[in-house]
DNA sequence: CCAACGATGGTCT
DNA sequence: GACCATCGTTGGC
């Protein structure tokens, strides 16, 4: 079942943890959320409404739900849920996911064959799933990218967010404790317990 | 295993 | 003209 309306009103760093366990679906792909982290206006200089609306990030500042896609270095990819209350500023990264169905065309445009590497960074979920500038300001209400419900309650590890140079001391970063399907800092010691 | 680096283009000053 | 919420490759150990 998709979730609704209310679900994406949550506080943002609330929102952020509830979406782990949760399934990305579009079309005929679909991967369980296994690590996010959490924008914030206020006090936040990391976050990209923190300076106020501009053209780029106006979605954010939209209705709690819509999806913000932005590039990042000319090349990738981010998807980003919109969170609180509308016109907020706020939103959720989706940095990894676990997939599920439809691995063969993940494999296929990641050119990789390796699971683990088709969804683990937020720039690799977007080029596996075909996400791009054109879904920017989608609602994940009415497709074609939803978020069903799972009855997964994972046990959460809290870190500071990853590759940020204002507000990367503030701890955002969320993941499933035990999880190998989360980004590629994996290996550092962030990542162990 | 792991640190360093370059590719690459939209956005904002 | 500077700045990036990244990734794949390279080369050292």
């Amino acid at each position: 079942m998709v979730l609704g309306k209310r679900f994406y009103k949550q506080p943002t760093i609330e929102l952020a943890k509830a979406l782990l366990g949760k399934y990305l679906v579009f079309g005929k792909l679909k991967g369980i959320i296994t690590e996010t982290e959490a924008y914030l206006y206020k006090n936040d200089p990391g976050c990209h409404a923190s300076k106020g609306l501009t053209k780029r990030n106006a979605p954010m500042f939209g209705p709690a739900g819509n999806i913000y896609v932005y590039l990042i270095y000319g090349m990738y990819h981010c998807l980003n849920i919109v969170s609180g209350k509308d016109g907020e500023g706020e939103a959720v990264l989706i940095r990894a996911l676990e997939p599920v169905d439809g691995i063969s065309l993940m494999q296929k445009r990641r050119k990789t064959k390796i699971t683990e590497n088709l969804c683990n960074g937020p720039g690799k979920l977007t080029q596996a799933f075909g996400i791009a500038k054109k879904h920017n300001n989608l609602s994940l209400l009415d497709g074609p990218i939803n978020i069903h419900n799972s009855k997964i309650k994972p046990e959460i590890i809290t870190t500071p967010r990853i590759g940020l140079t204002a507000g990367k001391e503030l701890e955002l970063r969320f993941y499933i404790k035990g999880n190998k399907f989360v980004s590629r800092y994996n290996s550092l010691s962030i990542n162990r317990i």
